[in-house]
DNA sequence: CGTTAACTTGAATTTTGTCAATGCCTGTGG
DNA sequence: CCACAGGCATTGACAAAATTCAAGTTAACG
């Protein structure tokens, strides 16, 4: 959640030739260098004085944020084409780490606002990010209130395979470690470890090595998810949240 | 969370003639008829065409989220001076309901549009009003991934508490029913009432009547609420989130 | 003042977490 | 290319936390 408005697909039109006719809010991103970070490497630190925005452009970053005493939450996980810290304030509201070899570019806060305000097209276009951020974040708050950590780690699953499947095989990358589940899913690495096994002993999953996965059955997985509308009859590919572009 | 940024204040300032000079948010409701709902009438369903901006002017609402076996969440209350439904899609993403009598204005969503467009001036706070509610949520999920019953509860008797004690009293008021408590906190009835009692037999807590407790240290509460980042000398009324208005 | 819903309390159960041991990828260096 | 090491992941036994179910209380409201 937080960010994972994927606009890859309009963001492979716009480089090199940022015309007004397709800018978007990647376009402010086409003309900086690529920057590396190799796994487990900070982008930038929570607390930190905000000043830059990101983009991912390869690899996938966690979003974390840590209680004083060391427990570890992941809000989210920042995929190519996601926008990193556009939602912010005078200082990082946590840090952003690698979890696979990363390249990002990045943006200096104060150009991303003027470019904003030169080009009042993109507003609508930040505008909806943030909502869609929003609405992301209100279903995780779901998953961490009510469901039981079965239905969060379909639940988890499903998300990616919705996202990230290749056209019609339904193989999937979990590219992050148990850990990393379980601090997006408010669990322990036992428990995710557990309920995988679980799961692929049923036949719902099968595993080809430690990260990947495929699944066997889509639709017991969106039942074990906790989101059978009765119906049921959704695709895999449904958007689950219509989208506005806002007239400001 | 979600829109809990309470310009109370402003808007006191701002009603009757809404002056360029101090205009705000809150401004556009201010010739709105008053509409009033009893505890537990909905102001607006999940799912329902979002035709409207709501500010709260007296009350309690609860933002509600229903999974489709009935389990519930609620991911907000609203307090006077918030806006609600500010964040949208085509669609309200949550139902807003009553808690106590509640009193609101509305706005139709076209004209809120309208009026953000025509006095830019607006649009900083539109959006910082929203990267609230982006910080509370994370702060939410921080909440429901990693702290335990007696965090949880001493967490939200301590936001309540920042936001709406009066003067010196640390006595404040819980007008919400201990299921919806439960159901913000993603525990059951029965645990929320368990851990007020031991909060009370401890000496951290004193009730006076079910919907009115006084804190008889805030010390310690802020300890048990999982803050203390060693330091530990928080104020009451510390400003948890600092902001920055943008310059869109 | 009585009714009733809301809340509290207790006991048993379930779920998830903790601790500890083992197993298995993965990447490194021979 | 293979062997090995070390980090992850899995599994099991046990413990703790929270839920569930079932009575009781209390307080709010007519």
């Amino acid at each position: 959640m937080f960010s994972h408005v994927n606009t890859a697909a309009a963001h492979q039109q716009s480089h090199g030739v940022p015309e007004a006719a397709n800018r978007n809010l990647q376009s402010m991103f086409s003309r900086q260098p690529i920057e590396s970070f190799g796994p487990g490497e900070a982008v930038f630190w929570e607390g930190d004085r905000a000043a830059h925005v990101f983009e991912v452009t390869e690899g996938i970053l966690r979003v974390v944020k840590i209680l004083s005493d060391g427990r570890r939450v992941i809000t989210a996980f920042m995929h190519p084409g996601d926008l990193v810290s556009i939602s912010l304030q005078e200082n990082y509201l946590y840090t952003a780490e690698a979890v696979t070899s990363v390249k990002i570019r990045r943006c200096a806060r104060n150009r991303f606002q003027d470019e904003i305000t030169r080009f009042p097209e993109l507003r609508p276009q930040l505008f909806s990010h943030l909502c869609e951020e929003m609405a992301a974040a209100q279903e995780q708050v779901v998953l961490l209130a009510r469901k039981s950590a079965e239905e969060k780690v379909c639940s988890f699953i499903l998300k990616i395979a919705r996202r990230f499947r290749q056209e019609a095989r339904l193989e999937i990358a979990l590219p992050m470690s148990r850990l990393d589940m379980a601090d997006y899913l408010g669990l322990t690495i036992e428990t995710v470890s557990r309920t995988m096994t679980s799961l692929t002993s049923r036949g719902v999953i099968r595993s080809n090595g430690r990260h990947r996965i495929s699944i066997q059955c889509i639709r017991k997985l969106a039942r074990l998810a906790g989101e059978s509308d009765d119906e049921d009859n959704q695709r895999i590919d449904q958007t689950n949240v219509r989208q506005r572009a806002w007239q400001h």
